[in-house]
DNA sequence: AAATTCTTGCAAAATCTATCAAAATCTACC
DNA sequence: GGTAGATTTTGATAGATTTTGCAAGAATTT
């Protein structure tokens, strides 16, 4: 069987039964494990599909909720620690202002157990709060954009031109010494319309964020009162920002030492307590084979806050 | 089996039944307690689930399960009924209101299908179309109403007396011969809205709510053109109602004749379908009684329709 | 205070990556 | 048309890494 056959073939089965291990894969297409391996590593680079431990999966299970809510989203630990952090900046009974969008999100859930005032255009930042009794959630209106679950469209930008706001905890495509900048002009938008409102603007980026452009211009740094990041930013850039006024919180690395992509000579093996193996991040599979895409578009392309 | 794969389904399984034991949950999906452990902190990581001492329960349920969920088990299979027989009005292409309330979700549910422009104010409709492609979503805005999801205040209002649509499917608390009732001021306000926004406006009844009168007035039967009900509905009102120029649809009983104990004989030949609807254009629905009470919060006063 | 349940550390099992040689395929040349 | 050599693909293997199940001690609930 050609390899082109046995590939499309691997498709084909995943969107059947949405999980498949590699021995039954092997067996459906009549190859080798290592083959249907190969054919897995190549396939997700073209990205129809996910690797998983053990086998693959497709990559939009129909019935999935929010693209961002599961687990598809990256830099995990970090954005925990972020959302964590940032969480510590709001006060009880303050009026705050949720952005959409992954990191946003994570800030949000370590709210519940506040007592606030919650104003969102994000979908799945509104079910994390619709039945916690203490915090009274404003949803602005919109058109759903589908699969993030934002509200986008006049309705939200009406809604928030029309309130006021103790606290707006955004997230944006990138953050460079000129300000942020985000991918959709739909985004951007609201996104004034949120920081117009708030009397204090605190922006979340995870350290990948830093001195990246997206197509779009947000704001700039005066707008800005606080970045909250992780401690993977490159440290003459958080220089860079505290000089020109705006507070920033760094967050403690998580738990494992997950890519620190800074230099990390580390010449005396000091044994790191008692662990018995040392985590390290393995690089990206960028060893894919024939293909010639452009590299930096897989697996996620969409709205790009994540 | 793989561990996504077998998180996924610790998460269906908790979506079915809310809370799950870690014992339950390990029997599930065929694993060691300390696997399942590890699974509920990393979906708990995530932002799917919340873990319990002992096991777990679901943060956000999705769907139907917004609190009316669990609920009665017994009108489910009519509104199921109701549901499909109302969905069956609307033709592709048509810009559809959907109240808030279990009876119109259980329509919603029978819309995925079909290509339609959906405006709601409904938190659990939202989230049922969110990730659907062929369907665009307007969300109304306004404060979530806990554990039903429904948004409410002047930003839900506001927002249906901007626009148009072809259709409307509401729900009520009950209905007789001198028009709709329902349970709760702020709810009123928006149904009215909705009424003034649509072009046709159908109500779905599930047989309880006939000769049954809720505390506040939210319209006449002038308002409305068609009504859905299921088999049990009294026949001498259903009469009443077409004989008032009310377009009603019988939907047929579900498969096992649940509390049903009259075999329902049925010599009266009233062919349902046949009927002509005779759409007419009708007033605005006068202000509704001002409610000045104070709803009990008890834990059981919820808002009233269903 | 008793009984669960949770956390942590560890070793066994499963899986992944990287590498190599054999098989298959392609290319160039006669 | 055919064949030797180069290239690609395949299957297998070894060592590294991750995942899993277990058990002891800490933390919690009752």
């Amino acid at each position: 069987m050609q390899s082109e056959e046995r590939q499309k073939r691997i498709e084909e089965y995943l969107q059947k039964v949405e999980f498949a291990s590699l021995e039954e894969l092997a067996r459906q297409v009549d190859a080798s494990i290592s083959t249907v391996r190969r054919d897995l590593t190549q396939l997700e680079a073209v990205g129809n599909l996910r690797r998983t431990h053990g086998g693959a999966r497709v990559i939009v299970p129909k019935s999935d909720e929010f693209a961002f809510s599961s687990r598809d989203t990256l830099q995990l630990a970090e954005k925990e620690a972020i959302g964590q952090a940032c969480a510590s900046l709001i006060q009880p009974s303050q009026s705050v202002i949720i952005d959409a969008g992954t990191t946003a999100f994570h800030v949000a859930r370590h709210l519940e157990s506040l007592t606030l005032q919650i104003i969102t255009n994000s979908l799945p930042v509104a079910n994390l709060f619709a039945s916690a009794q203490r915090i009274e959630v404003v949803v602005t209106g919109g058109v759903i954009y589908p699969r993030l679950g934002v509200l986008v469209g006049p309705l939200a930008v009406e809604a928030f031109s029309k309130i006021h706001a103790d606290v707006a905890i955004m997230s944006g495509g990138g953050i460079t010494l000129e300000g942020v900048t985000n991918s959709h002009a739909l985004l951007i938008d609201i996104q004034q319309a949120m920081i117009r409102a708030a009397s204090k603007v605190i922006f979340c980026f995870d350290s990948t964020k830093f001195g990246r452009r997206s197509v779009a211009q947000l704001c700039d740094l005066s707008s800005i009162d606080t970045v909250v990041t992780d401690a993977g930013a490159p440290s003459d850039l958080v220089r860079g920002l505290r000089e020109r006024g705006v507070e920033v919180l760094v967050a403690p690395a998580p738990f494992q030492p997950v890519s620190t992509p800074a230099p990390v000579p580390a010449p005396s093996p000091a044994p790191p307590k008692a662990i018995k193996h040392i985590p390290r991040r393995r690089p990206v599979p960028a060893k894919a084979a024939v293909i010639t895409e452009s590299p930096s578009e897989t697996s996620d392309s969409r709205m790009g806050w994540d």
